[in-house]
DNA sequence: TATTAGCACTCATTTAAGGGGAGTGCTAAC
DNA sequence: GTTAGCACTCCCCTTAAATGAGTGCTAATA
């Protein structure tokens, strides 16, 4: 069967619909709704076509139709209108350059749940390709080493270090100096053995702790590896009555608390979404189990110097696409703007 | 009239079968639950007696009856039975000192959250009393300092600062020893403005570095006392019907999550406990409307150094008290022993 | 041939009524 | 002072009927 102009005007307008009321719609809402000017009887046949292509469905015989994956599929795909959004807050909150990157993160995800009334996550830029601009060894107590490593875009990574044998200033100094020299401005993909065993060589007595500050600082890598991630506007779940019943509320706040399988999903959303850089997932799309009645818009962002982060739109299968991707875009416009080039 | 030995003892049973099952008890279930060998007709006259005393309530005409506040207040204050609970997944957790105070925090609400099965909230210990440690300056680019400020504990905070004037590196020395001079050991509260200007005076053209280190300080102490909070088992009320009802559901997991409330309630508790350090809030007693159906316990820990922190459990108001606040005690013990007295 | 009006039918949801049961208060007997 | 017995209350569950939105199908219409 062939998807013409006219069961597509009726598909989309049985999805607004839908999407507004969050209730089944009937042929006679949509034979007022559009400018069609069919009678409901037309639109009820049409509607069996769509049906029977799978695009809508009936939640039970007798009710009105309902969007199937398939359909809001195609909805975003082809038919969605992006409305451009006033982000005007955002960019008052965004226009400062922040220090504190865990704080712009913090505040984004709050202004974003606030702004779409959907539960909004940001994982925190990864710093894989991010470049090491700074390593600072102090003695804090005796037997207690700081370091301090600080990343291209002002993330810091501080360490602390028990090490045995007393260190006096002077070496402490030789050390800041060979530690810099050799790492300054590499990224950390760029660290290898033989620079390793080179910087070890150079260090003659006190290898040991070379090799102390090199594992902390892939602890520090490491401990960036598993990412932040910051949450907010959980609890606006419970607008959508198809998603507040206890099992699934339950099931989503744990989620969102844990915050392990939202990492995953938005790691995988980062790897796929290189072209624009907005992904939508509809329901079981996501691969998260307690997601399946969701959709899931998610949004790459960059801060410059290699600092990719993702931010991710949690709400209702019904969400109005529209708003969040036009939000969504608008966002990483500004962050560009702001940040993107500069580094 | 008068709380003889009896009516306590039917109270306390009453209390106890409601804890366990959430549904009003009758006299029946009394007659045969306690070892007073009376029948229920007698158990009714007492309950009776209760009832206009205002330690239980019918929901409704012809129910069993429901404690009221003031009968948890004075179960919680008089009749309960400490169980000593094995705590040993926690001894294990928290034996190996940790670098981080923030994951020790972070899994210690977790653990709390499994094991009693309630919603847990642990907030940072305050540095207010805390002395400075250390203090570093670097050049982290032309025109950026690094400031690393690591306070007893070894809570350490960073904080960029952007100077006009160039730095040498011998310059910096200076700086770096003359502050560490005046301030290394102090508290907070002992930084006052005469050491300020000694400390600018001695600086010389310096002194507005000074100044800006000093408000970096400030700023650093600012950011710690809006104090940091970890949750853990939001989504463990739903396993309490009295508290899953959406409108309910909603505002607690809101209040959870915005955390703002918690901190109050938290510093409150904090400064009510001073001596056991146990807390009990039953219902309205909280003074967060979100809790009104909640009962909070709360405890205050010491990590040495004067750092002190609080634990809150919140749960309905049939929450087994006996076990959080043992489990609580012995949580406090163990970091006391760990952490306490070394510093 | 495409569209429409009409009608019988389906089924979720609402409303009402009735029965069961847990628990009480009261009274009279022990 | 304690207990057995009984009438009474009221929640809650089940069942039944009424409601109504929406459909599929057929026959008439343009």
């Amino acid at each position: 069967m062939e998807l013409d102009e006219r069961k597509k005007k009726i598909l989309q307008a049985v999805i607004r619909n839908y999407l507004e009321t969050g209730e089944p719609v009937g042929s006679r809402t949509i034979s007022k709704y559009t400018d069609l000017n069919l009678s409901s009887a037309t639109i009820r046949n049409e509607m069996a076509d769509l049906e029977e292509m799978g695009y809508i469905f009936q939640p039970h015989t007798s009710a009105g139709r309902i969007p199937s994956d398939k359909g809001y599929r195609l909805y975003v795909d082809a038919m969605m209108e992006e409305k451009e959004r006033e982000v005007v807050e955002m960019r008052d909150m965004l226009v400062e350059r922040q220090d504190k990157m865990e704080t712009l993160l913090k505040q984004m995800a709050r202004v974003l749940a606030q702004n779409t009334q959907y539960a909004t996550m940001i994982s925190a830029p990864q710093t894989k390709r991010s470049k090491l601009k700074f390593i600072q060894l102090s003695r804090v107590d005796a037997g207690q080493i700081l370091a301090v490593i600080v990343i291209q875009g002002n993330v810091i990574k501080n360490n602390i270090l028990s090490v045995e044998e007393e260190l006096d200033d002077e070496t402490l100094l030789k050390l800041n100096i060979l530690l810099n020299t050799y790492l300054n401005g590499l990224s950390i993909d760029e660290i290898n053995l033989a620079m390793i065993a080179v910087m070890k060589q150079q260090a003659g007595i006190h290898s040991a702790i070379v090799s102390e500050v090199i594992d902390a600082v892939a602890e520090a890598i490491r401990a960036e590896e598993d990412l932040e991630i910051y949450t907010s506007g959980t609890n606006n779940i419970f607008r959508y009555p198809e998603l507040a019943d206890q099992q699934k509320a339950s099931e989503l706040i744990n989620t969102f608390e844990e915050k392990q399988l939202l990492g995953e999903l938005l790691q995988e959303a980062h790897a796929q979404g290189e072209e624009t850089g907005i992904q939508v997932y509809i329901g079981a799309e996501t691969q998260v189990q307690s997601m399946k009645d969701c959709s899931v818009v998610t949004a790459t962002y960059e801060l410059g110097g290699g600092m990719k982060g993702t931010i991710g739109i949690v709400g209702p299968k019904r969400m109005d696409y529209d708003k969040v991707v036009g939000t969504l875009r608008a966002i990483q416009t500004q962050l560009d703007e702001l940040y993107g080039k500069k580094g």
